[in-house]
DNA sequence: CTGAAAGCGCTTACAG
DNA sequence: CTGAAAGCGCTTACAG
């Protein structure tokens, strides 16, 4: 790889010439930038980024460290970010989080404090809050996407609003046997989007009159969506309506529904959060949520933090009622 | 932050020893390297990238270069890589290549030759033969995922055959009127999975005597697989059944149908390509191909490219035909 | 505006 | 087995 000794050498200048006509930092005159870029884009020179992060303290990387690399939501959410970082000049490098408590330990003890990256955006996490505490360690820009700790600056859609609203839509058609799938956490921390999901809903049928609304676990995906509502549907007494907490889920309802004969929304109503990229072709009713503008703020929280050197500002997100053909009154 | 003299002074030995003891490399008591990784978990000391990378010229990151982040395929490819890598200790850092000029120059050019990363590996992107140069001049171990260059070590299905058996899966059940869905380049390289799958579709219909297939030309999408499965539906003379490229165009085919009140399989047979997690909910038959296993290979491959310091070698991977109820003989 | 030199935090021959 | 020292390739006060 030529250096930048090379350059140097080829423009008729010294190193330090060359390093401040490339970053555009410091005073250099016209004539020397244009001779030194022209040389350095001859040669095909690229400033290491070990050598300049050695010497700056600055990486032009940031860490995304996200749950889950194969959902659609979280594709789709590193694609808006990666919109907003690539133009800067910045990369991505994803930290993947699993349960796995010695997995979760490398990433939080060890890769993230190699000193990579020069900002993190953390999505939809639940963070136990000593985790937050050796996040808050690394002494970097951090922008939380989604619920996760209240100490961390983050940008969010009120998720109980947002559970409270699918299921009012519910209720205001008639239904009362409403069931929710959603996850359920051990030793619930209360701030994680599954929870606050499940609370909002608690809290709209509370208010409704029903005391104990029905209620089955699953994991966000179609499959355990699928498994779920069918558990629901082959109840003795079964909902005439399921509020899913993501559209993955409510897919995996539909065809339980299918299955069993059920047509839908006139035997069972189902709604879905997200706004995925095939509700509308299942006709799907969803509480839309637009991951992919909520990737692009996010990339553009922690580029201001870090270049402003600000804690970035919480910020809420938008989401919307999307009414399609799942939903109707109780036949 | 703390660093290694920090580590070398609660240690009671120099920053050499601390850097022997952390890495494994060279000689130690065993004594001394007990000693030295206690007082570095107790001060919590991680050993700084850059530094480690200016040193030694690794970086223990892989970069995997990406067309489009959020199609299912390339997050199961990616989540697969992730599994492989992480255990070892290597980051990801991930480029994306959209087909703007100006950016994949951004990527190739400039991004790559930062030398951030050990390895690549480059996902199933058409490339021209001077993009192909230019990633060859990296110097850098690099694995293909998906057809590319025949320059470049490649894992990947035969997409020829995938397409034949595919079409002649269609054939076999007596149709004649088979329309293909994929994507066709400018300039086709003919290297390219989508011209691939094409050729191999086009080949299997002459065999079989047709001389002119129907094709329609989509973007891997649901949405637009939905919009040339339209057409085709509304031509004239429409097929009697659909080869898809993708399992997503399939879904947005199988859509198509039935907003035309169109009976799977009765009057419309559709088989795709992927097994996409949503293929067996849908009763697709396609051509599966276990995009998480591949990246799983394409990890394990870069790692033994760069540890051994050789060319990954070509691996063929495997394909199967997944019988559903989305294809029967022409009713 | 430009250059010489120190320094960023490690690693690794080289001695001992 | 262990330490002192040079060096990895840049950047940036400090002089001029």
């Amino acid at each position: 790889m030529t250096g930048i000794d090379d350059v140097a050498r080829a423009a008729g200048v010294s190193a330090a010439t060359v390093s401040r006509a490339l970053s555009g930092r410091g005073r250099i005159s016209d004539a020397t930038r244009v001779r030194v870029r022209a040389a350095a884009a001859e040669l095909g020179y690229v400033v290491s980024s070990a050598a300049s992060s050695l010497a700056t303290g600055r990486t032009a990387n940031i860490g995304v460290v996200v749950p889950l690399l194969d959902r659609w939501f979280f594709a789709n959410v590193l694609d808006g970010i990666a919109s907003r970082l690539a133009p800067r000049g910045y990369d991505i490098t994803l930290y993947s989080m699993s349960d796995d408590p010695d997995q979760r330990a490398g990433v939080l003890d060890v890769s993230l404090r190699r000193g990579r990256v020069d900002g993190l955006i953390v999505l939809s996490l639940a963070l136990s809050e000593n985790e937050v505490d050796r996040l808050l360690s690394l002494g970097l820009p951090i922008v939380g996407l989604g619920a996760t700790s209240g100490r961390l600056p983050v940008l969010r859609v009120d998720d109980s609003a947002l559970a409270r609203l699918a299921t009012e839509h519910l209720l205001g058609l008639g239904h009362r046997r409403i069931a929710h799938i959603g996850f359920s956490l051990d030793g619930d921390p209360g701030f994680d989007i599954p929870s606050l999901r499940r609370h909002g809903f608690d809290a709209a049928m509370t208010d409704a009159g029903v005391a104990t609304p029905l209620f089955a676990p699953a994991d966000f995906t179609i499959d355990d969506g699928h498994r779920a509502a069918g558990a629901l549907l082959d109840a003795a007494d079964p909902p005439t309506a399921i509020f899913a907490a993501s559209d993955e889920m409510a897919f995996g309802a539909l065809f339980a529904a299918r299955e069993r004969g059920l047509d839908v929304p006139r035997d069972l109503s189902v709604i879905g959060v997200d706004g995925h990229e095939m509700s509308g072709f299942f006709g799907l009713t969803t509480i839309a949520q637009f991951p992919h503008a909520q990737g692009e703020r996010a990339g553009e929280a922690v580029l201001r933090a870090i270049e402003e050197g600000t804690d970035a500002a919480d910020q809420t997100l938008p989401f919307e009622l999307v009414r399609r053909s799942s939903t109707a009154p109780p036949g």
